[in-house]
DNA sequence: AGCCGATAGTTGACACGTCACTCAAAACGT
DNA sequence: ACGTTTTGAGTGACGTGTCAACTATCGGCT
């Protein structure tokens, strides 16, 4: 539409300002109490979640990935950190031999258990005490809008 | 306050699984968008608006630490990688000598002249194209909010 | 002057993430 | 059945970020 107008407004610009602070103070406030409190990071916290929530505890690498949003790359190297650690364990796929589960080990179900209620209340805490319920339906909905943006980016949607 | 109820509500649960599809997705799209048409990253971006923004083109590690949101560490390896491709460059102090001023170079401010429109162009299709104006002031008033939650974290404010 | 704690900045180790590449197995077309 | 293409996953290099340790200087105190 406009290719004029180099920068921000002034007010696009705080707004933006904003974002950039919040997107920067909220993870490293949730991974700071998530680690102190468990020895957790978030990545590992999330791939926890995507295998305690799956039935046998145990997902595929791609499987992984799409739960997570990550590339299967990024899983793997993930996967193999914390394998290190003992959180979870590789065991390879008899129908397609290419493959490989990740399976959560006992220890990382226990470390997701006594990890999940400070996160949650982590998080209740910093986002959603801290907005009334009108504010948190238009939270909502902007991220909807963007993500809704986000998603026309790679698309051919119409054009 | 509450330690019972370990996890979100569904509707809570869905607010947040949106926070951390933006949060991933909107810096990764504006990260692609910047280094295919001007070959920076986001921290290069930064360290370089911190720096045009100053009168003389120069700052000191710890006053461009103050201006990005940053660790001092931080700063320090990401302007060692951008003085090796010539962005910027590290000049001692005369008053302090510990100090040290980093300056950006010519080559750095054409980078960063010919990044910015196009980056201010990205983020406001990303963002502020996707919301209507009420939309808009209620997203801008959320982060205030969770940005206030956030400084209330580490400080001693009133307990 | 001489000591001492605070401050400015750097460094090294390590976790995290992406990209390009590789390899093996599966799927497919003929 | 065969060769080709596609897919599942792992790897190495490198940029990014944090934390703790280190060096050098500053500033104040006696």
């Amino acid at each position: 539409m406009d290719t004029e107008d180099p920068w921000l407004s002034d007010s696009q610009q705080r707004t933006w300002r904003r974002w950039l602070t919040v997107e920067r103070l909220l993870p490293a406030a949730l991974a700071r109490d998530l680690q102190a409190g468990s020895g957790l990071s978030l990545p590992d916290f999330e791939v926890l979640v995507g295998l305690t929530e799956s039935p046998d505890g145990r997902l595929r690498v791609g499987d992984l990935a799409q739960a997570t949003g990550w590339e299967r790359s990024r899983v793997s190297h993930q996967v193999t950190r914390m394998e290190n650690r003992g959180l979870v364990r590789r065991r390879g796929c008899a129908e397609d031999r290419r493959g490989a589960f990740v399976h959560v080990t006992d220890a990382g179900r226990a470390a997701i258990e006594a990890a999940a209620p400070a996160h949650a209340r982590a998080v209740r805490r910093l986002v959603f005490d801290a907005l009334d319920a009108e504010r948190l339906e238009a939270f909502d909905a902007a991220l909807a809008d963007i993500s809704e943006a986000l998603s026309r980016e790679k698309d051919p949607v119409d054009r």
